[in-house]
DNA sequence: GATGAATGAGCTTTCATTCAT
DNA sequence: AATGAATGAAAGCTCATTCAT
């Protein structure tokens, strides 16, 4: 009779602690014996539920971002109609990369490490979520041009473009050291977006509130 | 009687070949012995030229971004007028990147390196890049709106805005694999910035052509 | 109701796997887990059984050459005379080491591990088998002398040097993959050996026939 | 300018010392650490000699065989005819085991990794011996039995058998804590296996001093 | 009795860096 | 200036053994 113990729990224990680790050094930087530590058991235990360093890297990075997108899916089926989606994505973006500001430079690491590695799961886990984000986003470009909001787009060049702006932002927003609040940054993005696309009837209806959004800045 | 040398000749073919197995590797899959090796010369050596391997990275990193620029600098100065700067731009990046192809997954390593390293010197040199796009970008601008081309506009955050949708674009690019054309993503990024922008009268002239590429995607 | 199993079966039934694995991967390569999982039962409850790994390794040589004295002192008791005691002494170990070539290599390996533990059972029962079979070869060579078959000759020494002998035709066999027939190699032992010893009479008697065996060689 | 240090003295320093350790512990026993310590030199400087532990293993029994053939080889040749041949072989073997009687258990092990290792080089490297061994034997059976020392006699047989006693005979001192002297053992092997190939006249000539060494035993 | 989750000592091997020549 | 032999700290991973259930 075994310990009753949740593996599954225990598993997203060391996740946890793991990613705290990764988090705080870099994956090359944070030694097994570190994650161990902070999360108070044996370095031998960690290789009970994971093969290697590497796929606990992977396992770090999949819990990031499946968090990621429920919240993203549960914000956006949450609105009644298109442009409440649009703010909620943008929303959730911002809350979730301040929320986890610390890790973000891990981001950097995982592609990098994805593009280097032999094994094919990095890069299928990244492209989940780049598939996800872009579905949603083809989703509401459709409806915001179906609906009159938007002139006609190619929608997946536009989804592709929205996901790779807030990548962009996040970057600079990193790299910068956070120096601006990110929230700004991705209001004006929108504003801009929101210009080029507006069809000619909303764009009279928002020229003057997006315009002085553009003066302002961030 | 010693070979008359050039010792900075020497030092750019150290990091010339440098470049080449990071590359090719990554910072901590390279070898020094790698380097020496592909540089012919004894590994000892790279330590009369670089104190560290990091050094070394930062120098590869500094050459890399001291060539961007001067090519940058060197088409926007012979542009006779800002719209075509804005296109002479776009076509370095895009050139650019594309030429080194292979050394893309380099700048995320050295960004998340920059991010963890105790050593300032990475994130200033990072940061020198970024004020001199930031500037060019600003003053570019600034140019659009006294020509009346774009609508008033936070300058400042406008340019910004552009250097992080870039290399928003150029990870997206990398990340999936280069399977899509890098230079349309950039005229599509051009295409939806400008319609934000473009003030009435140039709207006006511009917006068929630029209506029709929204649709046609990348 | 615990399931009435018997304890000395299922040591025995650890043993036979044990035996398995270590012959397939040898003592330092096999796993506790894979002995385990071959045997079917909880790694924790080999422990009930044996106390260490080394222990599990000393009883499966133990019932390797208990299986091995038992199955000579059988064909042995079953001769009517000396010379087909001979025989059968011969006979019981060609077919015991062929039947069990695949675990020929442990035996060096047990062998090796012998003479290295401070533990010395295992010595012991190395010895136990020699002295078997020392007291079966001195019984059979005073037998042979007595018969007028043999010359004189120290019968401790002969027995000891059959024995040898029967360790380095194995090995050989061993070393050279099992190239060569085995019986064949006892066979053309016992003609040198046989003539070595013969007592006159008794040579010009056989002389013929193992003097062609000589020459044929294996 | 390299330093002036003979990588070959150096190599054969390291193996001097490994075979020492290995001999005293055993393979799986011995860390390099010990080995390095004992070399006084860097554990690392070793890999600069040796790719694997597992190399050097080999290294270290190659030594000692080449050591053996040569000996071997030298005492032979100078032996002026076959009958003082066989007593070189003999007292070559002899001494050369005694005087490594330490290392000896070491041989176990070296065959039993043999046997299981992928690695090819380890089984070619114990041919190459027996092969020389053989040679030699063959031709000194050839010898002996055109000289008319020997009766008719398959050389290849005769030969290998010798060789498989000589190695039982060892294995047997070895693994009986070296109770014996491996000198009267050798010789007594000798007195059984003349008397059973000597020719006819030969044998008139040898069978009384035979005959009262067989009776002494050993 | 049976189990398997937990453990951590301990291993081989790597590689950036040094420094004598 | 150039070299490469020497180094040893360090790290990922293994696995025999324990023990709570």
């Amino acid at each position: 009779m075994p310990a009753i113990v949740d593996k599954q729990a225990k598993r997203r224990d060391i996740v946890k602690h793991a990613a705290d680790v990764f988090a705080r050094s870099g994956y090359h930087e944070s030694k097994m014996q570190d994650i161990a530590t902070v999360a108070d058991i044996g370095k031998g235990t960690i290789y009970e539920y994971f093969r290697t360093k590497e796929q606990l890297f992977l396992a770090v990075y999949d819990a990031w971002m499946s968090d990621y997108e429920s919240l993203i899916r549960e914000r956006v089926d949450a609105c009644p109609d298109a442009m409440s989606k649009v703010d909620a994505i943008r929303d959730s973006a911002v809350e979730f990369y301040e929320s986890r500001a610390e890790q973000a430079p891990l981001l950097l690491e995982f592609w990098a490490h994805a593009l280097r590695t032999d094994n094919p799961a990095f890069l299928e886990r990244i492209t989940r979520t780049r598939t996800f984000l872009r579905d949603l986003g083809m989703n509401l470009t459709r409806e915001l041009v179906d609906a009159g909001w938007f002139t006609e787009v190619d929608a997946r060049a536009f989804a592709d473009l929205e996901a790779g702006i807030s990548d962009g932002v996040f970057l600079a927003w990193v790299l910068e050291g956070r120096s601006f609040p990110l929230d700004k940054a991705f209001t004006f993005r929108q504003s801009v977006i929101g210009l080029g696309l507006l069809a000619p009837d909303a764009r009279a209806l928002l020229s003057e509130k997006l315009g002085s959004k553009l003066k302002r800045g961030m």
